[in-house]
DNA sequence: TTCTGTGCAAATGATTTGCAGCCAG
DNA sequence: CTGGCTGCAAATCATTTGCACAGAA
C-alpha cells in the first residue's frame, strides 16, 4: 500500500492541483494524530509551527484529505466535522461515552456481514457506514 | 402507551413549563410528519398555519420534543439537525441513497443483538446508537 | 400576579468565499 | 508565465440568545 503522502501528493498532480508548504505541513500534523481531530484543533497545532497559516487553509485542505481517501468525515453529535484519518486505520465503528467523552474503536465482522446483508436485501450496492455507539463507560458508571 | 399529546403535556407540566397554542401548533405538524425533518422544513410548514410564529420558537420547541422524548435528533450528513418522530415509529436505522438521497428505515434484531454484546464487551452501559448505512439504490444504479 | 414563552433582531460559531498578491509547475 | 494557492476579512448558514412584551398557571 502508498503511503498517505504519495497517495497525497498523486491525488493532486491528477486532479492538477498543487503541492504546498502549507499543505505539506497540515499533512505531517494530520499524520501524527491518532484521535479525530477538529479543523480547529489542528488549526491550533499547525499554528504553532507556522505562524503565518490561515484558517481557511487548513480548513481547504482537510477537504482535500477527504476528497483524496486520506481522511473520513465523522459527525460525534457535538456541531462539529471530524476527520478521521483512513491510512493505516482500518475501518471501524465508535462506542462513545456520553458522559466522559471516551472515544473506543471498534469492529465486529459479524455486524459487517449482516450489514451487506441487509442492504443486499433493499436491492442496495453499500458504499459504507457508520454505526456509533452511545453509553456510559464502566469508569463513570463506577462515580 | 400513551399518546405523544399526552407525553408533551405531561413533560412540560413536570418541568413547570407551559403548554401554548404555538407549540400544540408546532406538535401538531411535527406528528403529521413521516420522514427526518429539518427546523427549516418545519418552519415554513407552521408559518403556512401562522403567519406570526418566529423560527427560534421552532428551535426551541424541537428541542423540547427531544427532551420530552417525541423526538430524536439525528445526523445525516448535509450540517442540518433533523428531528424523527420517536411516537409510534419504532426504533430504526438509516439505508441511504448517496445520490438520490432515498432513506429507507431498517432494523436487524441480529445487529441489534450484536451491538449490545460489542458494548457489553468493552464495559459499556449502551444507552443508544446511531447506524448510517450509505450506497447507491438499485433505481440510481440503473440509471 | 408571577414567571415562562414569544417574536424579533442581533449574536454566535463553524465553515465558506471573494479578492489581490504569491508561488509551484 | 500562469493558473492554482494563500491569508485575510467579509460573507454564509444553521442555530442561539437578549430583550421587552404577551400570556398561561
Amino acid at each position: 500500500m502508498k503511503d498517505p503522502q504519495t497517495v497525497f501528493v498523486e491525488y493532486l498532480s491528477a486532479k492538477r492541483r498543487k503541492m504546498t508548504a502549507q499543505r505539506q505541513l497540515i499533512l505531517d500534523v494530520f499524520l501524527a494524530e491518532t484521535g479525530h481531530p477538529a479543523p480547529e484543533e489542528l488549526y491550533a497545532k499547525v499554528k504553532k509551527l507556522d505562524k503565518s497559516i490561515g484558517q481557511a487553509t487548513v480548513y481547504r485542505t482537510l477537504k482535500l484529505f477527504s476528497e483524496s481517501g486520506l481522511a473520513k468525515e465523522v459527525h460525534f453529535g457535538d456541531g462539529l466535522t471530524r476527520y478521521e484519518p483512513k491510512f493505516g486505520h482500518t475501518h471501524h465503528d465508535h462506542l462513545i461515552c456520553e458522559r466522559c467523552g471516551l472515544n473506543i474503536e471498534v469492529v465486529d465482522e459479524r455486524i459487517e456481514l449482516l450489514q451487506d446483508e441487509l442492504a443486499a436485501h433493499h436491492s442496495f450496492t453499500l458504499t459504507g457506514h457508520r454505526m456509533y455507539l452511545y453509553g456510559i463507560c464502566q469508569s463513570c458508571r463506577l462515580v
